[in-house]
DNA sequence: GGAAGTGCCTACATTTTTGTAAGTATACCG
DNA sequence: CGGTATACTTACAAAAATGTAGGCACTTCC
C-alpha cells in the first residue's frame, strides 16, 4: 500500500493534487493560506483598498510583510495593483476575478471560525467523537 | 479613519474577528492553514487513518512535523486521536464533528485551487481586471 | 518651517519553523 | 537472528519567516 483509496479519488480527474509534494498547487495554497495572505484576501473581498488602509485594518502586519504578501498574491493573479503616477504615491489594490473566487472560499472558512470559536474553545481538551 | 466600512461589517455580530491581532481566532486559523495542517485535514476528511498512512500520503511531511501538526489539531478539537494500547503501537486519527465542518471549507478551497490551477498559471504576469 | 502622510525598498538582527538523525520497546517474518 | 514496521520524542542544525529602522521624494496641514 502506497496510498489510501480516498486519496486516489482526490486525484481523479483533477489537473492538480495538493497531496503531491512537487505539485504547483501547493505553492498557490501556501500563498493564500499564509499568515497575512488570508487576511489580505479577506479585506480586499470587501473592495478596493490602498496600501496604508490595508496596513491599518489588518492588525499586526508590518509594512514589509504586507508589501511582500501583496506581491505574491499579485504574481499569482489574485490581486490587481493599480498605481497612480502621482506624488505622494497613490496605489490601489483589488481582487481579480480569480481572486474573488478564491477569496470567497477563504471568507467561508474564516467566517466559520469566527462563529464557531465558542464551540472550538469549549471543545479544547474535551475529547469529542465525530 | 481607522477602519474601512466593510471591516466594520465583518465585526458585526460575530463572536470573533480575525483582523484583530489578539483575537484567538487567529491562532485557530493559523493551525488550520498551516503548511501541513491543511493537508492533514484534507486526508482525514476522507476517513480515519493511522500515523504512518498519513505520513505516506502527504508528500513531503517529516514525522516530526506530522506529529506536531496532529497535536495542534487535536488540542484545537478538530482531530480525535485513539491509541490502542498494543505493541507495536497502533493509533488512529479521525476528525471530530468540528473538524469535519472546518475540513469541508478547507476541501472547498483546495479543490477550487486544484481545478483552477490552469487558469491561475495562465494568469501569471498577465494583468487581469476583476 | 516642521511634522506627518504616502508606498514602498533594503540591510541587518532576531525569531520561528523545519529538517535530520537517532533512540525506544516490541513483535513479526524469513 | 537480522531486518522491518509502529508511533513517537528529543537534541541539534539549517533554513525560512518576520521584525526594526532608515531612506526616498515629495505634498499638505498647522
Amino acid at each position: 500500500m502506497t496510498m489510501p483509496d480516498h486519496a486516489q479519488s482526490l486525484l481523479s480527474q483533477l489537473p492538480a493534487n495538493v497531496l503531491a509534494a512537487e505539485c504547483p498547487s501547493r505553492q498557490v495554497l501556501s500563498h493564500l493560506t499564509s499568515r497575512w495572505g488570508t487576511l489580505v484576501m479577506l479585506v480586499l473581498l470587501g473592495g478596493t483598498h490602498r496600501f496604508s488602509e490595508l496596513r491599518r485594518c489588518i492588525g499586526g502586519v508590518s509594512e514589509r510583510m504586507l508589501a511582500q504578501t501583496l506581491q505574491q498574491l499579485e504574481t499569482d493573479g489574485f490581486v490587481l495593483r493599480i498605481a497612480h503616477e502621482v506624488v505622494p504615491p497613490h496605489v490601489e489594490y483589488s481582487l481579480t476575478k480569480l481572486g474573488q473566487e478564491a477569496g470567497a472560499h477563504i471568507a467561508a472558512l474564516t467566517h466559520w471560525i469566527e462563529t464557531a470559536l465558542p464551540r472550538i474553545q469549549a471543545a479544547k481538551g474535551v475529547p469529542e467523537p465525530a
